[in-house]
DNA sequence: GTCTATACTGTGATAGAC
DNA sequence: GTCTATCACAGTATAGAC
C-alpha cells in the first residue's frame, strides 16, 4: 500500500516534470517564432529556422505542434491573451467619463496594435495564407469584444451598429497607419478628432477634456 | 528603295501580329490567375496550377513574366485600372450635391471592394507574402485617389485630415464587412449613418436626400 | 521568340531508427 | 523526444528544340 502511494507519487512528479519541461519547450518555440516574424515577416516563418534557432531539427517540431499553423494558432491566442491583459491594466487607470474613457480605450488598442505590426497582422489582418484560429484561440478575443462592448453599455451606448462603427473607425485608421506611415503617428494624431465626431453623434454629453 | 520599303512594312506587320499574340498570351495567363485567385485564394495561385489551365508548363510563363511577384503586380494594375474606369462610369451619374455625391462615392467603392474578396486583397491588403507594388503598377491607384481628393475639395471639404478620416471609416467598414459578414451587407447598412456623421463633423450643409 | 525538359533549392510533412 | 531520411510540392534557372 505505501509502495503503491510511493510509486504514484513519483510517478506523478515525473509526469509533472515532463509536462512542466514540455510547456517549456513550447514557450521557447512559440517566442522564437515572434522574433522570427518580427525580423522577417509574419509569413515568412520558416519551420528550419524556427527549429534551428531553438536547437532541434525541423521535424522535431511536430512533436510539439501538430502542424505549422497550429503555431500561428497558438501565436494568435498568446497575442489577443497579451492584448486582454493590456486592456484590463490600462482600463484600471482609465478616466470615468465615458468620453474620455473611450478616448483613451482607442488610444490604448491604437498603441498596441501599432506596437508591432507582425502581432496585429495576425490578430487582425489575413495575412498568413490558409490560417484561421481555432475557437480556442479564439476565445480570448471574444471576451475582449464582450468586454469593450460592456464599456460601450457603461458609457450609455448599446447600439450595435453605433459600436461597429466605432470599431470601423480605429480600425481603420490603424490600418492606413500601419500601411501608408508605419513608423510615423500621422493618424494617431486624427483619434482625438474621430472620437469626437463618433461621440457627438451618438449623443454623448460634452464633458471637459484634458490631453493625453 | 522599294525592296526596303517592302521589307519595313513587312517587318513592321511582323512584329505587329508578335507582339499582339504576345499581349493575348500575357492577357489570358492573367485572366487564369484571377480565376484561380477566385477559386483557391489571392495568396494560393500556384505557377504550375495556372501554366495546366492556360495549356503550358510552369517554366514557360517565364517567357511572359519574370517572376511570381511580377503576375501580382500585373493583377494589381490591373484591379486598380478596373476600379478608376468604374469609379469614373459612376462619377459621370453622380448627384451634384456634396453630401449625396459623397454618399454615392462610398457606396461605389464599397460595392466595388465587396464584389470580390481576391481583388480587394489584392488592393489594399497585403496578402501576398513579399508582394509590393510596383511604382508602375500603382500609378493608377494614385489617380483614383487625386480624383477623390479633387472630389472633395469641389465639395468644401480641403483639409487633410478630414479626408484620411473619410478614408478610414469606408476601409475599416469593407474590412469589418469581409472578414466577419462576407456575403451579408451588416456593414454596408451602416454606410449612411457614418456618412451622415462625418459630413455632420466637417460642416457640410444638410440637404434634403433621397434613399439610395 | 516560344516553349519544353531537366534540375536545383527550399518548403511543410511523414516514417521509422535510436 | 529527437534524430535521419525521404516525400511531394513550391518557385526558378538553364539549355536546347522548334
Amino acid at each position: 500500500m505505501i509502495c503503491v502511494t510511493i510509486l504514484t507519487v513519483l510517478g506523478e512528479t515525473t509526469r509533472d516534470r515532463q509536462a512542466e519541461r514540455r510547456e517549456a519547450t513550447r514557450r521557447e518555440i512559440l517566442q522564437v517564432a515572434w522574433e522570427l516574424a518580427r525580423e522577417n515577416g509574419l509569413a515568412q516563418i520558416t519551420l528550419r529556422d524556427v527549429a534551428a534557432r531553438v536547437g532541434m531539427r525541423a521535424p522535431s517540431l511536430y512533436t510539439h505542434f501538430p502542424a505549422k499553423l497550429a503555431i500561428y494558432d497558438a501565436m494568435f491566442e498568446q497575442a489577443w491573451t497579451e492584448y486582454e491583459q493590456y486592456a484590463v491594466r490600462v482600463t484600471a487607470t482609465l478616466p470615468t467619463a465615458p468620453r474620455a474613457r473611450l478616448l483613451a480605450l482607442a488610444y490604448g488598442f491604437f498603441d498596441f496594435a501599432v506596437a508591432d505590426l507582425a502581432r496585429y497582422q495576425l490578430m487582425n489582418q489575413r495575412t498568413v495564407p490558409g490560417f484561421e484560429p481555432s475557437p480556442a484561440a479564439f476565445a480570448p478575443s471574444v471576451r475582449v469584444v464582450r468586454a469593450a462592448v460592456a464599456m460601450f453599455a457603461e458609457a450609455g451606448v448599446t447600439d450595435r451598429g453605433d459600436i461597429e462603427i466605432w470599431f470601423s473607425l480605429i480600425g481603420g485608421l490603424i490600418d492606413q497607419q500601419l500601411a501608408n506611415d508605419p513608423a510615423g503617428d500621422s493618424r494617431r494624431r486624427l483619434i482625438e478628432r474621430a472620437m469626437t465626431m463618433w461621440a457627438d453623434s451618438v449623443g454623448l454629453p460634452p464633458e471637459p477634456r484634458d490631453p493625453p
